[in-house]
DNA sequence: GGTTAGCACTCGTAAGAATTGAGTGCTAAC
DNA sequence: GTTAGCACTCAATTCTTACGAGTGCTAACC
């Protein structure tokens, strides 16, 4: 059988309806909504052709037909088209991200926010994974008799610190020492490398004199990396769900919401997601909690490196179209402002 | 009409009975279920009496009675005991806290999880509000040519910092000289008194040379104490919410998430609550969205000053007892663990 | 041969009626 | 003052009925 122009036609006004609608929708009320030129028997015989290619089911006998999966699939991969967004959208994304340029985390978190307010759906972001960031500089700033703050500086502009506590008194010169020694031997170095590298042992040997005040600095050293490379999750527009009929039914809310807390996981398939704007629907997702719902993500780069994620969750029956073009615009423009300014705010 | 002890007995009852059943509670299983001593009947009077006295109501006239908010007042005042929490709960907080000890609002982040795990209940907790922390030391940092690191670091032990991109070449000399000089005028003071000095007329008067370098570096200054000074809310076991009867409703569990989703307005109706144990219940909480909702809270303090605050949120309809027991005894262990590392890890 | 009108059939949903049962309030006797 | 007895109430459950949007099939039409 094959999916002729008119069987097309016909899917695409049952995908769009139903978008829409949330209902099934039936032979007779889409001819009389769509022009499609034809009376409703025939619908009715395409529709059921359609049915037997897979793009459509059948909630009951008596009901109207509702797209597959496969139907989307296709709507996503051949029927939608690129749709520009309207200047009142681009004008609310282009001044919210370059009126609230800040910590490049606040801005992540802005971006998610701004994305759910649009779509009207769940969003999240997560923050650049900095495997690749490289190691700029390290210093250790005295506070006060036995306090000292280590600051670890990255390449993409990320400042991490650690007050510590030691147990005796050191001199400004060997934290100078050991500061310039280590930004010596990390600097280029990218975070996972430099975690790698058998650190304390370097020290040890190299400067004798150091290796008391380097054994109390460099498990924080550690940890500060370990943090560094943390991936952070936001999210928003977490009730937006309940606006969706598939979430009138309390429990499926709930499984919703219990899936989005479990934060860890989420970031985790975020990250692994592929790069540039990726689509998954339903059973795609490879997630029973995740199996009725479709996930649209595009990736955002920090100075053209750096790769972090952003996009929205909601019900396989979502405004592909719409979404995608906002998804990719906002992603596009946060890559800018990074470019630009590094995400830090410059002076003035 | 007198609240007797026989009425107080009975009302005892019927609140237990209803904290664990959220069912109106009847005479005749009253008296099957507890061992009154009396018939139902003569339990139908005096609860009926109760309902006169305004500790009752009656959903509709062949149901059961209910406590009222006036109920839940008089046992939270007088009825209920302290009551020493079981061990295992103790160690598990002890442990946890303990076994966790990292950055301060990690440490806040962790408390509140644990404090929903435990209650079952949506619980939330802030960091301290640190008007009242005072500046230790300010430190400028080369990193390149054109960037330097604003380091901010308070007597609590919080550092802050923020990459500036200055546009001319600074010499360290001149970083080292405005970091004394503005280490030097704020040392001890809080960080709101440091808001309103009249910061940039200061250093332009004083050191001419600097002028330049100050002028681009005051006003990161004053958005990064402005920074420090934020209070982060963390929430945890939202979901926790789907367990009570109460909010099977759809729209019911959607307005308390809408509520909890306004982190703005929460985290100020928290900061604004009395210092202390402190339970507001239904109407109490002077607030519409919150007319359902009992909130307990409690306070936790750093060093002995800073304070923070951290509670549950759950129907009025809760159990008081146990709840204010754990929360007590959590924000006790925090205030400890705050007072031997001030929240940060020590050297090993 | 594709298209269409006609019609019997399906099945979820909404509305209404009957039933149940937990509970009250009142009265009269203990 | 306490209690048994009884009529009454009302939400919740169950059952029934009616409705209607929709399908699938058949036969006629162009």
């Amino acid at each position: 059988m094959d999916l002729n122009e008119r069987k097309l036609k016909i899917l695409q006004a049952i995908i769009g309806d139903f978008i829409s609608t949330a209902e099934p929708v039936g032979s007779r009320s889409l001819s009389k909504k769509y022009n499609l030129g034809v009376s409703p028997a025939t619908i009715r015989n395409e529709m059921s052709d359609l049915e037997d290619m897979g793009f459509l089911t059948h909630p009951h006998t008596s009901a109207g037909r509702v797209p597959s999966e496969k139907a989307y699939r296709l709507y996503v991969n051949s029927i939608m088209e690129k749709r520009e967004l309207s200047q009142e959208i681009k004008d609310t994304i282009a001044k919210e991200l370059y009126d609230n340029v800040s910590e490049l985390d606040r801005t992540i978190e802005h971006a998610a926010k701004l994305l759910s307010e649009i779509t009207n759906l769940t969003s999240f972001a997560i923050t650049p994974n900095k495997e690749q960031d490289t190691l700029k500089c390290i210093n250790l700033l005295p506070v006060d008799d036995t306090t000292v703050v280590l600051m670890i500086v990255s390449e993409s502009g990320k400042v991490s610190n650690t007050a510590l506590r030691l147990n005796y008194n050191y001199t400004e010169e060997s934290l100078n020492i050991l500061s310039k020694s280590m930004t010596f031997s990390y600097r280029g170095k990218t975070l996972s490398e430099a975690l790698t590298m058998d650190i304390i042992q370097s020290f040890e040997t190299d400067i004798e004199a150091m290796s008391g005040l380097a054994r109390n600095v460099m498990p924080n050293f550690v940890k500060t990396l370990e943090d560094m490379l943390n991936v952070n999750l936001y999210m928003d527009g977490l009730t937006n769900i309940f606006s969706f009929p598939e979430y009138n039914d309390i429990t499926k809310a709930r499984t919703f919401m219990e899936m989005l807390s479990n934060k860890k996981d989420l970031a985790k398939k975020i990250s692994n997601r592929d790069d540039g704007i990726m689509i998954t629907i339903g059973t795609e997702n490879d997630d029973e909690g995740l199996k009725d719902c479709s996930l649209i993500t595009a990736t955002y780069h920090i100075d053209g490196k750096l790769v972090g994620k952003l996009g929205v969750i909601g019900p396989t029956r979502m405004k592909y179209e719409e979404i995608t073009s906002v998804i990719e615009y906002l992603t596009d423009n946060l890559s800018n402002t990074f470019k630009l300014t590094g995400g830090k705010n410059d002076d003035e």
